[in-house]
DNA sequence: ATGAAGCGGAGCATATCCCTCCGCTTTCGC
DNA sequence: GCGAAAGCGGAGGGATATGCTCCGCTTCAT
């Protein structure tokens, strides 16, 4: 139904190599992004995908079509995937937390580090799902009294900024990924046993 | 009595305006690695400091040097910082609290960004004394039964490394302070406020 | 006041980055 | 299989950033 929407940020590219170099170049400048904390070369991103750099610039002839498809790739990830995780969810603090474990793996911390680079006004409808999935999640959490009233999509929202960035750069990938999760669950560990009104 | 141990890292230098620079060089080369993750460029680290080029080399003339200075400062200041903090605290738990506290202001987690660029044998015993600072928080913690005994040190250091690092990079840095702060009280609220035996 | 220590930044060599172009390879409909 | 169309890789050249030196001017301590 929205399919021509989610074509917009991933175009239907005829052929199966096309398709997976976009993804890898996808991947890549997630990765350096969030390594980085800022906006990566090009050569660089290139290389971490290991294709060349023709490739990378006929994907994306432009410095803004890299970094916008970036984030619309990460937001879409997030939402597919932090809406089924919600659906298997048994009660709003689950649903809640699996959201978070969702947001650390598809990245989500580059829109927060990428949206000062681009003056782009094109995807308020992304971002406000976005944001209507978090705050729909906080509210179930609310009602179930896992997390107390003080607690803000804002609190959420950082923590998987945070998170989702690498700590040591050479590290081990997978070691990297479940020190996160591990780091995020005593988080969440502490905003969900608060007594109420700690400042 | 270890005045002279002081000196390796911080030389007595006569002149205040060359303790000054010193000082911004090393405060802007902290936050230039925490920034981006990585060994920062030297002429960013002399514009950050607000000093010439010249001035840089003529305190670090080589590349190791700046590093080096760097995490022996950060080691210093944390185990000093961290020592007092210690003192004044009622339990183990609140101890160990302000420790992290220290380490986040102090940017320990430079240590762990630098040491794999680093291949110097030269800081052993600073490096001992911080660990074994930590371990004595940990221990006396645990005794206090506010942290369950499979927290270890590692999970402690991992914490502070994540916590010291800016979140978005534009962002104002006393609100940056601010979040790392709150956020790691979440974390360390989280840590002890476990019941036994949670995966 | 004055000499010595320190400062700043111009400037050059080097490395990195941006981007184009074109011959070769892969894919897919037949 | 086969051929054409689509895609791929990376050399290369101009632009930019970085590493480091050098020396005339400024600031500090006495």
């Amino acid at each position: 139904m929205l399919r021509f929407m989610a074509s917009v940020n991933a175009p239907d590219l005829k052929r199966a190599d096309a398709r997976r170099n976009r993804r890898r170049l996808l991947d890549a400048a997630i990765e350096l992004v969030l390594e980085a904390g800022a906006e990566p070369s090009r050569d660089a991103v290139a290389k971490r995908a290991g294709v060349g750099i023709g490739t990378l610039y006929r994907h994306f002839p432009d410095r803004e079509g890299l970094l916008r498809a970036v984030v619309l790739d990460v937001l879409d990830r997030t939402i597919e995937q932090g809406e089924s995780a919600c659906e298997e969810s048994r009660s709003g603090g689950e649903a809640l937390r699996r959201y978070a474990h969702v947001a650390i793996d598809t990245g989500l911390g580059v829109v927060s580090i990428l949206r000062p680079l681009l003056d782009t006004p094109s995807w308020p409808d992304r971002q406000a799902a976005a944001r209507q999935l978090l705050d729909r999640l906080i509210g179930a959490a609310r009602s179930d009294g896992t997390i107390d009233a003080d607690v803000t999509a804002t609190d959420i929202a950082l923590a998987t900024i945070r998170f989702c960035r690498p700590l040591v750069i050479g590290l081990d990938p997978a070691a990297e990924r479940a020190t996160a999760h591990r780091q995020l669950d005593v988080y969440l560990d502490g905003l969900m046993s608060r007594p109420s009104g700690t400042p």
